[in-house]
DNA sequence: CCTCAATTTGCAATCGATTGCCCAGGATCG
DNA sequence: CGATCCTGGGCAATCGATTGCAAATTGAGG
């Protein structure tokens, strides 16, 4: 790109020493000059629409004014939310965000790290909570700065960010109750995310507490495809069968509206359903979605100060943020048909 | 970070210069070092863990290997594809991207792509193409290499990558005629875009085409309110009413759903709708809904080669890419209610 | 008038890699 | 056998900013 303005050609200019300017134009740095000097050199870096190269800036104050951001998947619609949370709060104070997928993949998940870490990446912000080879452990290790977002963080140290999950299945639980369901069963999503395993466990707390039975079927992936494989399952069965779904989260739930509509079966009036992370348009489905609301972006936003805080300030306290949530009831759960 | 290994390290374990690594480490210099050298440097850089310091490069080379992507809203659900799309071709490359969101603000737009241009990204993807104050222009006079991506270039020669507008509409209202309808409308999105005037101007030339009626009513913005609002009005007019909707994209002919809802109008008996992208989900709406799909994916991933096609190959030809789109006839377009 | 401290600014090293230049040594050729 | 080429690799400058250190200037106090 064109010819760039630098540092010694301001110093030039205002008269005065390159290392002058930089003191001069930095914020902590320009109580070190005199007041005069640093008008006429902000006169000249102005008048030069002089603009530093931050990356020769990074060289030498090893810092990069970036993190790394690593989510499964951006078409995931609950993660746009999130990083555009993250954005709202790093970008008014000076950093940028460099989103990557791992697509579920540990192998992509470390080569993508390394690459950031390469690129002197200041701290992650990991959405990719699954406990298996993840490189959180190892990043722990090595000083690295991060926070966990949506996902616990499975025993490492990092500050985790995350939504009342056993709050929001219990509500679910509770609302399905006070509509007469006595029978549910609860998709769960891949046993290696640690949110499957609280969403899990606190369907089955609270289907005792309420007096209900309730199932448990375990999902291969957080997929539509995989809600409708496995509601398929369900509906197979010859066991008595449930009259309310409690999914492990939205796409799960739309796989279960497959799922019914190949069966000839009608939501809600033959089987109600809930989801979770009340994700964009689920209220424009087909029913719209009774489903837990999980403030996205405000978990994106609390995940991107934590990490500051860890940058800046150096506070390496792993504090645990657990955000509320709310059931959001449309019209995807009825009061249970008498059969 | 934690102490990182440096170039000179693994000279000294090799025996070499440092200069020498560099070389033996790059690809294109690796056929100037003797390859037992080349052997010896790569086992000192694999024992020693060694990664090169990108910044480090990036200040020599003058080049981040990172590109900006600058598009108006990372939530609205066509562009997590497109994003997508550019990642994959750019990531396996050694590229990194940097997405930002201008909420449709030109000062927001103006002043991201100043701290990217700061921040001395090798280029820029613009899915912002609004013709208005746009920095497109000025970036194009600085010589900054770019690609417009699902918006046209507004007489900027940077290429183009874009999808066959004019066709999908096109198919759209033949579709409408085929099913009996006469009198159409069109939802065209704000003047400001480039698209929204080609899919009006083609929604027009079709409706003669076909010997329809047609007339255009005007969106603010491309959002699902917006096309609530507007077809409020429509319906509100005293003159002969429509029976079909050719909405400017998906998120519109939402609002359009909305809409008739809330007059207690059945989609599509009582009104076919047509959308415009074939948005994710846009299939479980309710009716699940008749729009164009746009291979988002492939925008991504084509403007992606042509920036990189810039960027190293210092091609600039303005080339324009239109990549063909198809009518996906779902559940909210049907014969007319002969009335 | 001298000393000492404080303020302001210049100087030069530094961050870590890349690369033009040049030299040493061996191969090739006439 | 001497001139000429290659090949391999060392040397040092360079990218553009930051920053510890020291010098210069100023002012105050004795």
């Amino acid at each position: 790109m064109s010819t760039r303005v630098t540092i010694s050609e301001v110093a030039k200019l205002a008269g005065v020493h390159p290392g002058t300017v930089s003191r001069a134009l930095n914020k902590k740095t320009e109580n070190q000059v005199n007041v005069d000097t640093v008008r006429r050199v902000r006169d000249a870096a102005k008048r030069l629409g002089y603009s530093p190269n931050s990356i020769a800036r990074g060289l030498r104050t090893s810092s990069s004014m970036t993190v790394g951001v690593i989510i499964p998947d951006l078409t995931n619609p609950i993660f746009p939310p999130i990083v555009r949370g993250i954005d709202n709060y790093l970008l008014p104070r000076g950093y940028s965000t460099v989103v990557v997928n791992t697509d579920g993949s540990d192998a992509n998940e470390r080569q993508l790290f390394e690459s950031l870490v390469q690129r002197q990446v200041d701290g992650f912000i990991f959405a990719t909570g699954h406990t298996g080879q993840s490189i959180v452990h190892e990043a722990y290790e090595r000083g690295i700065r991060g926070v966990m977002v949506n996902r616990d963080s499975g025993g490492v140290p990092y500050p985790a960010v995350v939504g009342d999950d056993s709050q929001g299945i219990r509500a679910s639980v509770e609302h399905l109750a006070q509509l007469g369901h006595r029978r549910l069963v609860h998709l769960e999503g891949p046993a290696s995310f640690s949110t499957s395993r609280v969403r899990a466990a606190s369907f089955l707390s609270s289907c005792a507490e309420f007096g209900l039975s309730g199932t448990v079927a375990l999902c291969g992936s957080y997929s539509v495809d995989e809600g409708q494989r496995v509601m398929d399952a369900v509906l197979a069965e010859r066991s008595s069968q449930p009259t309310a779904v409690v999914a492990g989260n939205d796409l799960l739930a739309l796989g279960v509206y497959h799922s019914l509509r190949t069966h000839g079966l009608r939501c809600p009036e033959d089987m109600s359903v809930v989801g979770f992370n009340d994700m964009p348009f689920s209220g424009d489905f087909q029913p719209p979605m009774t489903t837990v609301r999980v403030p996205q972006a405000e978990l994106g936003t609390e995940s991107a100060r934590l990490l500051l805080r860890q940058i800046e300030d150096a506070d390496r306290s792993a504090v645990r943020v657990v955000l509320p949530v709310e059931l959001i009831v449309r019209a995807s759960t009825a009061r249970v048909h008498q059969a």
